[in-house]
DNA sequence: GTGATATGTTGACAGTGTCTACATCTCGTC
DNA sequence: GACGAGATGTAGACACTGTCAACATATCAC
C-alpha cells in the first residue's frame, strides 16, 4: 500500500513509479483494473452457482487485490476505466440470468446474486463467519442457500 | 482516516487523542465499534426483509463508519471487542432465523442472507447499480427477489 | 496544602506522497 | 555515424503524517 516502499522492494528509487502513473492513485487504480480482468477471466464461460463459486475464490486467492478492487479507497467515478471494467463483469452476469427462462425478473435476480457473493466474499476475508466456514463446502452451501423468486408467480 | 487532521478539527493540539487512545488504530477500532453498536440498535426488533432494508440504510447512511467498520483495514482479528460487536449482530440475526420454521437449514440461510444485503450495501456504496439503484424501492425489490431454500425439501 | 492522576501541549524523529531538477538510455532522422 | 527527442531513471526538497518523550496544568482524594 505504500508507494516508496513498492519501488525500494522493487529494486528502483523512490520516484521511478512517478515516470509510469501520474501518481499513487492511478497505480492502485491499474492494479484493481488489472484486477477486474482477472476476475471476469475466472468467471468466463461459468454459469449459476458454479459463477458464485468462481467469484468467492477469486476473493478469497487474492484478498488485496479483491479489497483495492472494492475497498472504496478508489472513487470510482474518478477512474472511468474502472467502472468500465467492473460493469463489463457485472453485463456477464446479467446476460447469464437472463438466458435463463425459470427467473421472474433477471435485473432484480443478478443484482441479488451479486449482492450475495460479493457479501459472502467480503465477510469470509474480514473472518466473521469463523466457525462455519472451515468446512470445505461452506460456500457452495450458502449459495445453494437461495433461490431467485419464479416466472409466473407474483414477487 | 488522518489523526492530526481530526485533532485539529475538533480544535486540540495534535497528541490529545494520544491521551485517550494508545494509537490510531485503536481509535478507529472504537469508532467501529461504535458502529456495531448503532447497527445492532436500528436491526434490533426488526425481522425478514425488514432487518435487511435497515442493514443497507444504515450503510448508506454511514458510509464511512460502515467501510470502517468492514473495510478490512481493522485486522478485525487484533481488537476482540470488536470481534465481539461483530458476533453478536450476527446472532441476532441467526436467531431470527432459528424462529422461522419454513427454512431448511437456519444457519447457511443466515448466512446467506446476511452475505446478501451485505454485498448490497457494499456495491451501492461503491456505486455500481447506478443505474437501478435510483428507484427509491431498489433495495427492498433485490432482497425480495430471493427466497431461502424450504424446510421439508432436499437443498 | 500536597501528592497523584488525568489531560493537554510542544518539539522532535522517521517515513510518506509529490514536485522540481538533473542524468542517462534508446531510437528515428538527417 | 551524429544528433535531438522522448522515455525512463535518480537525488533533493517540501509539507505532511503517526508516534514518542518531556514538560505543563487541572482535578481531586486525603
Amino acid at each position: 500500500m505504500k508507494l516508496r516502499e513498492a519501488a525500494r522492494r522493487a529494486g528502483v528509487s523512490h520516484n521511478a513509479p512517478y515516470r509510469h502513473f501520474p501518481d499513487r492513485d492511478a497505480l492502485l487504480a491499474a492494479l484493481a483494473a488489472e484486477g477486474f480482468r482477472m476476475l471476469g477471466e475466472e468467471l468466463d464461460g461459468r454459469s449459476g452457482g458454479d459463477m458464485g463459486e468462481a467469484y468467492v475464490r477469486f476473493a478469497l486467492a487474492h484478498p488485496n487485490r479483491f479489497r483495492l478492487m472494492f475497498g472504496g479507497q478508489l472513487e470510482l467515478r474518478k477512474h472511468a476505466g474502472l467502472r468500465e471494467a467492473a460493469g463489463r463483469t457485472y453485463e456477464a452476469l446479467l446476460a447469464a440470468f437472463r438466458a435463463r427462462r425459470d427467473v421472474a425478473n433477471p435485473e432484480r435476480a443478478a443484482a441479488a446474486a451479486w449482492s450475495l457473493v460479493h457479501g459472502l466474499a467480503q465477510l469470509m476475508l474480514d473472518g466473521h463467519f469463523s466457525e462455519g466456514a472451515k468446512r470445505p463446502d461452506f460456500v457452495r452451501e450458502v449459495i445453494g442457500a437461495v433461490r431467485f423468486a419464479a416466472a409466473q408467480r407474483s414477487a
